[in-house]
DNA sequence: TCAAGTATTTGTCCTGGACAAAATCCGGTG
DNA sequence: CACCGGATTTTGTCCAGGACAAATACTTGA
């Protein structure tokens, strides 16, 4: 192949390209005739070789594209004009939901991120949970930071591992939190998962907390259960409920396709609950499936559930 | 879209046959074309459809070359040959590792898993870690366990979200001993991670107990690190090791690219440590990198790279 | 028994064509 | 003006079948 480890490569294989950028070797290779970029040299053998300059601005595009922006745009602008849009302000549509009294602590938790000490993060995040209790911290600290550390990323103003070094942290915190919620209520059963390509947990989590604490018996799957076996587990579980995270990675179709699916295998009487930063919820809202706009409607929603399903 | 969404679909797309089988596309295709096997139908668009028999065979056949098998031979067997040897002896290189006067322990377990029993679960393990000790219980009871499940998931005696249940289980466990551990050691400075594509990160979570149990000072990105962003987290983080887990899911090439990209990136200093099941590993150890054979080879490992560094 | 050379097996890359799903644009209607 | 359905562009993935080097198995001679 190449010997990668003799000397640091100046250039990469199509392969290891797709590695570090996640653009598909024929997407490589497709905008390579379509658009002219990237343009790689050849090895000896007649491979595509790919500088690191052009890998680096594939990297750029990617976030871009992550924040909304089409492919075809982005190559024809120039190197400088990309790294504006890069670092540029107001990616994404972020409404200014809260006029966050926390503001200032959600900023030192950033910059704790970015100073990548991991572990007086943690210790903030938990000592938060203390002070606050879990359930403002949740909605009040947890899911702006994440929208904040989100935007971060999209900009590029944080690396991708400091972003794994939060979600690490937090899911840390949150998981402890959870544990140590006494197994109080028995009712509804709710079964937490995402679907497939779903790479956020945390969303997920957070869910788990506040359903925790408003009683329920929670179990999750973790991210990227099937929907055939999300139905079977639900099942076998005898669960009241499905509730499921969805973040804006994935596509209109996955969802509505999934839900639907979902939907069909479920006794009607088991809930679908649907949360998350995906914007197709909002839009076109799937029958069958409650849709619930915010993690802080969680608590009405099970307080309605309660209503309309006394004890037996 | 089509009158089946309803139904679990009675055949893959040769993606979704890639990312359960971990035979590329290309791969597949020349299998095709050379062997006659797989043999999927087609949809109305003259795309690839594989049946589940097929997928299923096709994971028995992966499975028996990670054991060292070629596919050409086992491709020419029938199906019940290929049955056999899966089931057969030998099939893991399960070294001497225990005699495993814990395996009706494990037997136990896994019925509970199968039973869908998760609290019940989860409470067993939690005494068993109580009980034994941390170490004793991951070397004995976790990683067997995790082998246990995966034969059992890939011989189609487990569903998907059983195994999503055992796996969220266990990680709350371990995830629950790592925080309890005091932090008393300052060195070494561990980074641990996975590559990109790597899913499971169970390997990771013990490889994390017991370094923080021999005094590491752990930091975690959790899974799908990109080579790139582990060599500017570990200076960041001026790692002594870089930690990385593989399960046998990642092909040869990943695996072998990446160690050299990082090791490449990564001062000469720092070392990197790879384990898992992956078995590139052991066939081709590659050079800078220190390969360790199981769990417990890591107690051994920080002993060694104690005595090369002492306190300064 | 082992070493060195030859043959076979196997995975990945290549080109260039095709097409549907998604996004965007556009004209008409309430 | 807002909104909706259809036409149009954009974009990613799939396909075929050829090529070749790296890995592995086999053969031969000492």
């Amino acid at each position: 192949m190449n010997d990668l480890s003799a000397l640091p490569p100046i250039t990469l294989s199509i392969a290891a390209v797709e590695r570090d950028t996640g653009l598909s070797k024929d997407t490589l290779r497709v905008w390579e005739r379509r658009y002219g970029f990237p343009q790689p040299d050849r090895d000896a053998l007649g491979e595509r070789a790919y500088p690191l300059v052009q890998v680096e601005r594939l990297r750029v595009i990617r976030r871009l594209m992550d924040a909304g922006h089409r492919p075809g745009k982005l190559i024809a602008l120039p190197a400088d004009q990309l790294q504006a849009m890069a670092s540029g302000p107001g990616m994404d549509a972020s409404r200014g939901d809260d006029p966050a009294p926390e503001q200032d602590e959600l900023n030192r938790f950033l910059d704790l991120v970015r100073s990548h000490r991991a572990d007086l993060l943690r210790a903030g995040l938990s000592q938060a949970v203390l002070r606050m209790g879990l359930e403002p911290f949740v909605i009040g600290i947890c899911a702006p930071l994440n929208r904040l550390i989100g935007e971060a990323w999209t900009q590029g103003r944080l690396e991708i591992f400091e972003e794994h070094l939060y979600t690490e942290s937090v899911q840390v915190v949150l998981r402890n939190a959870i544990c140590s919620i006494a197994v109080s209520g028995e009712s509804p059963r709710v079964l937490l998962t995402t679907f497939p390509d779903e790479m956020h947990g945390l969303g997920l989590l957070m869910a788990e907390a506040l359903m925790a604490l408003g009683g329920c018996r929670c179990t999750s799957l973790g991210v990227q259960t099937p929907a055939w076996d999300i139905a079977r587990a639900a099942v076998a579980q005898s669960a009241d409920i499905v509730a499921l995270s969805f973040s804006a990675s994935l596509s209109a179709n996955q969802v509505l396709d999934g839900l639907a699916q979902l939907r069909a295998q479920l006794p009607p009487t088991t809930e679908i609950w649907a949360g998350g930063q995906s914007p197709i919820l909002q839009r076109r809202p799937p029958a069958g499936v409650r849709v619930l706009a915010g993690l802080s409607d969680i608590g009405q929603a099970l307080q309605q559930w309660r209503a309309s399903h006394p004890i037996d």
